[in-house]
DNA sequence: TGAAATTAATAAACACTGTTCAGTAACTTT
DNA sequence: AAAGTTACTGAACAGTGTTTATTAATTTCA
């Protein structure tokens, strides 16, 4: 079974080198300059080929969507090993928004993008961010057991944070902030999120 | 004049008759589904007649983001005649967020659309909102002029509870919240609200 | 009023998309 | 070496937004 190991090791690169063209047309060019026949380009094969190796372009753009789930989750790594809940809840949400507006790009694809999401539960970017969003949950909870916040309702705390958070993210990252100077946005954030601390704190 | 009149008059009715059926399509299609072939078509004349009334798509998308804009105004009104600053903005708030998950659609357009929004401060749409949006401002500057919070920094305040309420109506929208089971999302948009306002009246 | 000028509308095309399919060239099997 | 299988591609199809040359209608004005 050599040939037959060997071809299917070619048929992974081949999906390896695709994806790699579309991730890097991807952060070049963005989610509009991205399409199969700039992919079949880049990689020297034509546009039908791609079709050998991925079903659709959904699909190409799922594995993206993993890579930016992926880059997200490396991002928030540094909270998951500070001790102290409150601690690390607070280093978790300033690197969530720090990651949406350091790659605004990645950030869109996997929140603000209108995507066929029908199948998207089975995928492993699905799979991977539910596991994120559990960390977070986690946090939460761990806050909660320490008595953090005279409310016990963990869940809606979660969801009110990552709404606050989400909310900071995509205004930004689909400019809708324009009443705002540009020199001003950064500071605008540092502050609300400040505030969202201290309005957490007396929760 | 009297020729000239009735062809300005015409030439009006031709927009508002080309807005009217792309309003219609985006109601029934969604974005997706509307496109200059289907607009020609429902009115009957042919694609290369709609060039002759709008530059190009993206003025009708402005025409209908100002619709859009409009609708959420119209949405909002109620709350501008609630005397009290402090329960004023709790009404606007709510409408705003009952608007977001009422109308998916028309506050996709207006916050979530990628579109190209480099002349968009130009734009009517643009004044609609920032004026709804100044009006917002100033219900935050009423309630601190009334001392209901301890901070003074309304403008931080106003934009972090925008962030709260847009994420949460834009996670529903963009279909972000698989996660929670979808008879529960409702009633966990009202937790959120309720816990950002107590959150808020100690702030 | 009737010829000339202007305006309105369109068919047909162009340049892009995603995607499919018949045909060919290369490789694998026997 | 012949037959069978696989990998690949050119060409096409269908659907976008948009432009242009041409035709038809309307308006002007001599």
């Amino acid at each position: 079974m050599s040939i037959a190991s060997r071809k299917n090791r070619e048929k992974a690169e081949m999906r390896a080198l695709i994806l790699s063209a579309a991730h890097d047309i991807f952060k070049d060019k963005g989610y509009d300059g991205l399409n199969i026949r700039s992919i079949a380009e880049r990689i020297e094969y034509s546009p039908a080929t791609i079709y050998l190796y991925y079903k659709d372009k959904n699909e190409i753009f799922y594995a993206l969507q993993y890579e930016a789930a992926a880059a997200k989750r490396d991002h928030l790594l540094p909270a998951a090993s500070i001790e102290d809940p409150w601690e690390r809840l607070i280093e978790f949400g300033r690197l969530y928004v720090d990651f949406g507006l350091k790659h605004p790009d990645w950030y869109d694809l996997l929140f603000l993008t209108r995507a066929p999401m029908e199948h998207l539960e089975n995928q492993d970017c699905w799979t991977l961010g539910m596991a994120t969003h559990a960390f977070f949950v986690e946090t939460v909870e761990a806050c909660v057991a320490a008595r953090y916040f005279k409310s016990t309702d963990s869940a809606t705390i979660a969801y009110t944070l990552w709404c606050h958070a989400h909310g900071m993210v995509s205004l930004f990252v689909r400019e809708r902030m324009r009443m705002y100077p540009a020199e001003e946005r950064g500071e605008l954030a540092k502050k609300s999120f400040a505030m969202i601390v201290k309005m957490a704190e007396s929760l």
